[in-house]
RNA sequence: GGACCUGUAGCCUAGCCUGGAUAGGGCGACAGCCUUCUAAGCUGUAGAUCGCAAGUUCAAAUCUUGCCAGGUCCA
């Protein structure tokens, strides 16, 4: 039962008032001024009298089989739910719905396409481009738990001048995916210092948009490498793709044509006086300085923009429903002139989620001058601090458990923080597993899943009226909130609201813990039945929660 | 010059969309708690002009405007 909108109807039925009751209800702020409040001002405004007074009046007219009381205190009005059924209501859910419990289902027989990461394929990834994965991986899960059945892209943008560099540094050298970034340093240091060679750079490019199969090979070899150990990486994270979409078929098929001509009828498309195609967008007043996206060479040979476009209306054929796409904030405005070519060719743009950059303490990330954290090193750190923390613990080493824990601990740094918001990435405060982490949570989670080995046994039901604590309370509310926060997560496709929730039933739980005996000889066996309960639904609510982000949950550590 | 995002204790962060009760957490610091279900935990103390200023409102961290600072972008 939704207790708020339970109390909408109440409010309807005493007041007939055509207001939207469900908005005004809010939860207070202490779990002793009640479960659900309603703020009297806006009444006081249409009744024209004192919210107090409204509050003072109103109160006691609340009744209902649910309801312990509705209580005035200043000018709003707590209710205050029956404890046995408020418990009654949401562990029975939880224990009826298991691994299910927060899902909306609202999903169920539709589509969602998502592209995430296409992240150059130039080197190993830095943690700031990990971002883009591991928002989109969560985004994903997130769908597919609201019951979307989802496919998951990375356009892999192999034809850059990015990759011509690497072909021509590596030469005739075999080139290795760890010898990738390096390799990239050099060569940006050595053109830099001899511009002449950006010529020999921009050919190896030319050769490839001809055709030329030597230098596709070429290509196809650094490509192939670094897209082998990037997909090694993320699925060591099991970060997994459907699909690797190659920005150079657009080279080769002619959809770039077929595009131009359809833009061509538009009127907007023209020639600018270099000769290249140039698409007006002067009447979507984008905040550029001129109103034009240039498409082509002079010699009418695609720029990244034209197969950009081809692609996302591909993209958009594709899709049967939901069409996400996961973007650096650089990719802001640029996004904004792609969305307008396919809106001018009457095609569904893709929805964007953008995030901020991570940054290091004393700059920002660039690839080109090697100023990087490596996602790959963050990883091994993590592993290896885990497994100290295990061998200190447990006097052994255990790499699964190390490996679940360090990236945990990973995923919960870059995803606890707001997408829009600039991350300052400190290995040490990363690798920290104690506080807001990743760790934390799954050490509450094994906490939890101990108590039930060592009770063998949950019973079915329970006398929830026993459960009278404070912190069993909070807890309980905390659960019944993840509906919510997973569907908050989904609208917005911010995972940031499910890895803040899990955090707050983390705390819950882990006070409840130190206030609340469940196997103790103390315990009468009734209250014990009620609690066991509590904690086998919060351990079903965590590992769900955790499995949103990417997370394992490990049973124990 | 223009556009978008961000600004909350020494540091990090939630709340802002949808205004409402005492601005939640965490790190770090300090003081406690393991002969009781895992101390990767818990409790307590200190620490906040919610960037600044004005406006709207009975009520502003939240809405509006201007300014300042950081991030990002503008063939």
């Amino acid at each position: 039962m939704d207790y708020k909108e339970e109390i909408a109807k109440l409010l309807k039925k005493e007041l007939k008032l055509n207001i939207d009751f469900l908005q005004l209800i809010e939860v207070p702020p202490t779990p002793e001024m009640g479960d659900y409040a309603l703020p009297c001002f806006t009444l006081a405004k249409e009744l024209k009298k004192a919210p107090q007074q409204i509050a003072n009046e109103l109160a006691p007219l609340f009744k209902s089989s649910w309801l312990d009381k509705a209580e005035a205190k200043g000018p709003y009005i707590n209710f205050f739910i029956k404890k046995s059924c408020f418990f009654e209501d949401v562990i029975s859910k939880i224990q009826k719905e298991k691994s299910n419990y927060g899902s909306s289902k609202e999903g169920k027989g539709k589509n969602a396409l998502v592209e995430h990461t296409s992240i150059n394929p130039n080197a190993s990834p830095h943690v700031g481009r990990a971002r883009n994965a591991l928002i989109g991986d969560s985004i994903v899960r997130i769908l597919k738990f609201q019951g979307y059945k989802t496919e998951t892209h990375y356009f892999v943008n192999d034809v850059g001048k990015q990759i011509a560099m690497l072909v021509y540094g590596a030469g005739k050298k075999k080139v290795t995916f760890s010898g990738l970034l390096q390799l990239y340093v050099d060569i940006n240091n050595k053109v830099k210092e001899n511009p002449e060679l950006e010529k020999e750079v921009f050919s190896l490019l030319n050769k490839l948009e001809n055709g030329d199969k030597a230098t596709k090979q070429k290509f196809k070899a650094i490509v192939d490498t670094c897209i082998k150990g990037q997909a090694k990486i993320f699925g060591e994270l099991d970060i997994k793709y459907d699909f690797f979409d190659y920005e150079s078929q657009y080279l080769w098929n002619k959809r770039t044509d077929e595009i131009l001509k359809m833009l061509k009828k538009t009127g907007k498309l023209s020639e600018d006086e270099e000769g290249r195609m140039v698409l007006n967008q002067e009447e979507y007043s984008l905040p550029t300085k001129a109103p034009f996206l240039v498409l082509t060479r002079a010699d009418k040979t695609s720029l990244y923009p034209l197969r950009d476009i081809a692609y996302t209306i591909d993209k958009a054929n594709r899709a049967k429903g939901k069409n996400i796409v996961v973007l650096g904030e650089d990719q802001k405005l640029y996004f904004q002139q792609v969305n307008s070519a396919l809106d001018l060719l009457k095609f569904k743009a893709p929805e964007a989620v953008h995030y901020a950059f991570v940054l290091l303490s004393d700059g920002k990330m660039s690839t080109r001058q090697g100023n990087v954290v490596l996602l790959e090193d963050f990883m091994k750190d993590a592993v290896s601090k885990a497994n100290e923390e295990i061998k200190k613990r447990y006097g052994k080493a255990d790499l699964k458990t190390a490996k679940a824990i360090a990236y945990g601990a990973v995923k919960y740094a870059m995803l606890k923080v707001a997408n829009e918001k600039n991350v300052t990435f400190d290995m040490d405060t990363a690798l920290n597993f104690e506080g807001e982490t990743g760790p934390y949570i799954q050490y509450t989670y094994a906490r939890a899943r101990s108590i039930l080995r060592k009770a063998k046994k949950v019973p079915a039901k329970a006398d929830y009226c026993l459960l009278s604590a404070d912190s069993e309370k909070k807890l309980l509310v905390a659960l019944c909130a993840f509906p919510e926060a997973v569907k908050a997560a989904e609208a917005h496709y911010r995972p940031t609201d499910i890895a803040q929730h899990i955090l707050d039933i983390a705390q819950a739980f882990n006070e409840f813990y130190h206030s609340c005996q469940c196997l103790s000889d103390c315990v009468e066996p009734k209250l014990r039945d009620a609690r066991l309960l509590l904690v086998s639904s919060t351990s079903i609510v965590l590992k769900t929660g955790l499995s949103l982000l990417g997370i394992d949950a490990p049973e124990k550590m």
